[in-house]
DNA sequence: TTTTGATTACACAGACCTGTGTACTTAGGC
DNA sequence: GCCTAAGTACACAGGTCTGTGTAATCAAAA
């Protein structure tokens, strides 16, 4: 596993400078220029690439927007790990919250494509979680998706205003009580029972 | 009940227009000029109140800092009033999340003093919480406290991006199941049988 | 070698922002 | 009537930002 080369195309080079910047520091925060100088680029090539700073936040939002790989483990065990994914998030020092509820605050309710885009990013994630409760057979997966999202998003805000990783440890045991609920297999019921031998 | 009077100390009337522009269209996106012409004073007097923009920042965060009123409902229906009373904030159309969230995602994590205010505000809110889960004798008042402002920050942020009251019935829900889960009386198990009488 | 396309250096327009300086007006309290 | 405090009008300094215009440079393809 080398480490990834060097970015080729000069587009490549400046969305990856814009994602670090506009993510740690945020959108507003950073000017063109500031972006160029860090790549040690002209203003004006990076104008050749992007017509706009606009468009260069559609599309650090739209590289933002992965989706999430398929995985061959139990849909329970999935869903769960996904809170220990956001905990190690958490941890590192360079996680800032969600960039696209990030952009909406900052950019404000009038500008509609960033709303667009968190919008879709939002309920691709809401729709991943259903299909993998819809797998475990869940009743009401649509209904239990939405709240495992909240659970998602309440952590990272927390996360994002107090820097406290066990935000996703609180989220992964309320998510636990609630698949537990819907009928869902999730380990030992808390803690009444003594250890099966 | 009368209409509240017209505000009285030209401080209160730049505290109230601020409050309002910060807050429906960014801090950041809100010069003073906007602020004073809105009252339609001038910028001068602006400035004899407030020593700075960042001055008027704070007092802004710290006037929304309002602590929650007492009751004398029991605690399980102040609990779960919460998330309708949320809804009901969803639903007007003037509302655009949480304030303390969005200055921290607006003015970054540099600025020390927001953040201060953010934190404060959301520990006040959890140990609402668990003040109340005390009170009905939650044994883990503390770590349910805290999984249900994740409920709480989770519904607003997303209904930030998805502007959809529903989020705040989503978290109730979850918030019922929670809070039976840990012994708590919340009126009949989901749906399982009949209307009784 | 010549041509072509990308990039650079750099100036600049036009907008907006925070904050200040200054002289004028206005309204009450004494 | 006079004095003080508050507010007004308005210019302006100094900074930042987005976006453009222009001429020079450089490298690789033809």
């Amino acid at each position: 596993m080398a480490p990834p080369p060097a970015p080729q195309t000069m587009k490549e080079r400046i969305l990856q400078t814009a994602d670090k910047l506009f993510y740690l520091q945020g959108i507003r925060a950073i000017g063109v220029d500031t972006i160029a100088a860090e790549i040690g680029i002209s203003k004006r090539t990076l104008y050749n690439h992007f017509p706009s700073k606009d468009a260069l936040i559609a599309a650090y939002l739209e590289r933002r927007f992965v989706h999430a790989r398929p995985s061959d483990k139990p849909p329970a065990e999935q869903i769960l790990a996904t809170f220990d994914s956001l905990e190690r998030r958490f941890a590192a020092k360079d996680f800032r919250g969600c960039p696209f509820v990030n952009a909406v605050a900052e950019l404000g309710p009038s500008d509609r494509a960033v709303k667009k885009i968190a919008i879709a990013f939002k309920e691709s994630r809401r729709l991943w979680f259903r299909d993998r409760l819809t797998e475990l057979g869940v009743a009401d997966a649509d209904a239990l998706a939405t709240q495992l999202v909240l659970l998602v998003d309440g952590s990272i805000a927390q996360d994002l205003v107090r820097d406290d990783p066990a935000m996703a440890r609180a989220a992964k045991e309320a998510a636990t009580v609630l698949l537990r609920n819907a009928g869902v297999d999730v380990g030992e019921p808390v803690k009444r029972r003594r250890a099966p031998k």
